[in-house]
DNA sequence: CCAGTAATTGACCCGTCGGTCATTAGCAGG
DNA sequence: CCTGCTAATGACCGACGGGTCAATTACTGG
C-alpha cells in the first residue's frame, strides 16, 4: 500500500489558506485572544509552518487586514463616480451596494476588528483610514458637492451629509456583529437601506405643503 | 517625626477608584491586553488588593461595563418620553443630547469596548443590549410610532427609522475613537447632529415643489 | 496604650502562548 | 532510483501575566 504522506509541500497555496484561517480566528477572538495554534489547525498545518511565511503574529495580522481592505470599496467608489446620474439614484445604488457588502460576514467582521484593535495597532487604523474609509468618504463628499452644484441637494457640509448617509448602514452592520449574537432582534440591511434612502431623500416629517395639495 | 504610613485602609473608597482606573486601561488596551498591574498602579494600590474587591479580571470588567451603562441612556429616554412635543423638537433634542454624551470620552470609549469585546463576552453584550441599546431603540421607535399616529411622520418601519436617526451619531463617535488617533480629520459631533437633523427633517434633496413657489 | 482585626502587600506559582530550532520527510532534477 | 534541497514538523524555551498566600502594617475598640 502506498501510504498517504503526513503532509504536503505546497508553498504557493499556503499563504492564502493561512490568511483565510487567520481572518476567521482574529474575527472570532480578537487579536490578543487569537491563538496561532488554532489558526494553524484551521489552515491545516503546524504552528511552526506559519513562521515560514510570516515573521510574527503582528505581521500576519497586518497581512490579513491589509489584503482584504480595498475590493468592496472600489465598487462603491465606482458607483459614486458614475457622474451625472441623478443624486437620488446614486444614493440609492450606493446604499443598496453597502447593504449587500455588509450582509456578508467578511467585510463586516473586518470592520469590527478595525474598530476593536485600532487603538492597539495605529498602523492598521491608518491603513484602513487611508485606503478605505477616507477614500469612500471623500468620494461620497465629492458626489454630494457635485449634486449641490447642480441644485439637486440642499446646501450644507458635504462631509457631514456623507456621514448621515452611511452611518445607519454601519450601525446596522455592527448590530448584526455584536447584538444579534447576544440575543438582539436581527436587522434586514436591505430593508434598512431602503428605509434610510427614503429618509435621506424626503425626510421623516410630513410636509405642510402636502396638505395644500 | 511621625512617618507617613506606606498605605492607607480605605475599604469604601477603593472600588470606585479601581473601576475608574480599570475603565481607563480597558478602554486603552482592550480586555485581553489590559494588565491588572497597570490598573493597580493607576488606582494607587497593589495588584493583590484588587482581589479583595473583585474575584477575577472578568468580574472586574463586568463591574466596569455594567456600572456605567445606564445613566446617560436614562436622560435620552426621558427626552423621548416627553410626550406631545412635536416630533421634530424631540428628534432635535435627542440628537443634541447624544452629540453631547458622545463628545465626552466616557460613554464613547465604553461603546467601542462593547463592540470590541462583545464577541468574547456574550454576557457583556447582552447586558448592554438589554440595559442600554434595546431600551434606547425601543423608546425611540415608540416615539416615532406615536408621531406617525399623529400624522407628523411618514409611514414606515419605526425601528429602521430609529436606526437612521442614531446611526450617524454612532459612526461619528467611532470615528473619533478609531480614526482620529490614526490621523483622520476630526468631526464636530454637534455640527453633525445639526446637519443630520436637517436631513432627517426635510431630506437632502431639493423638492420640485420648491420651484413652484 | 495595647491587643485584635482586617486591609494591603511583595514574593511567588504556574499555565499559556508566541517564538525557535534541530530533525524529518516530501519532492524535483539528474 | 537516489540525492540534495527545503517545506514542514514536534518538542522545547522563556516571558508574561493572572491569580495566591503568608507576612506586614494600618487602624479600632476597649
Amino acid at each position: 500500500m502506498t501510504t498517504d504522506p503526513k503532509w504536503r509541500r505546497r508553498k504557493t497555496a499556503r499563504p492564502g489558506e493561512i490568511e483565510a484561517a487567520a481572518l476567521e480566528v482574529f474575527a472570532e477572538r480578537g487579536f490578543a485572544a487569537a491563538k496561532l495554534e488554532e489558526i494553524a489547525e484551521r489552515a491545516g498545518l503546524s504552528k511552526a509552518a506559519i513562521y515560514v511565511y510570516y515573521p510574527n503574529k503582528t505581521e500576519l495580522f497586518r497581512a490579513v487586514v491589509g489584503a482584504r481592505a480595498a475590493p468592496d470599496i472600489e465598487t462603491i467608489a465606482a458607483i459614486l463616480e458614475t457622474a451625472d446620474l441623478p443624486f437620488a439614484e446614486l444614493a440609492r445604488a450606493m446604499l443598496a451596494r453597502m447593504a449587500e457588502a455588509m450582509s456578508r460576514p467578511g467585510l463586516r467582521s473586518l470592520a469590527r476588528m478595525v474598530i476593536a484593535e485600532g487603538r492597539n495597532f495605529p498602523e492598521i487604523a491608518q491603513l484602513w483610514h487611508d485606503g478605505v474609509v477616507a477614500r469612500a468618504l471623500a468620494a461620497m463628499s465629492a458626489a454630494i458637492a457635485r449634486a449641490q452644484a447642480r441644485g439637486e441637494v440642499r446646501p450644507g457640509n458635504p462631509r457631514l451629509m456623507a456621514l448621515s448617509l452611511i452611518g445607519p448602514m454601519m450601525l446596522g452592520a455592527l448590530w448584526i456583529e455584536v447584538m444579534v449574537p447576544a440575543g438582539g432582534e436581527p436587522i434586514d440591511l436591505t430593508a434598512l437601506a431602503a428605509e434610510h434612502f427614503a429618509t435621506v431623500a424626503d425626510g421623516l416629517l410630513i410636509k405642510d405643503e402636502a396638505r395644500a395639495a
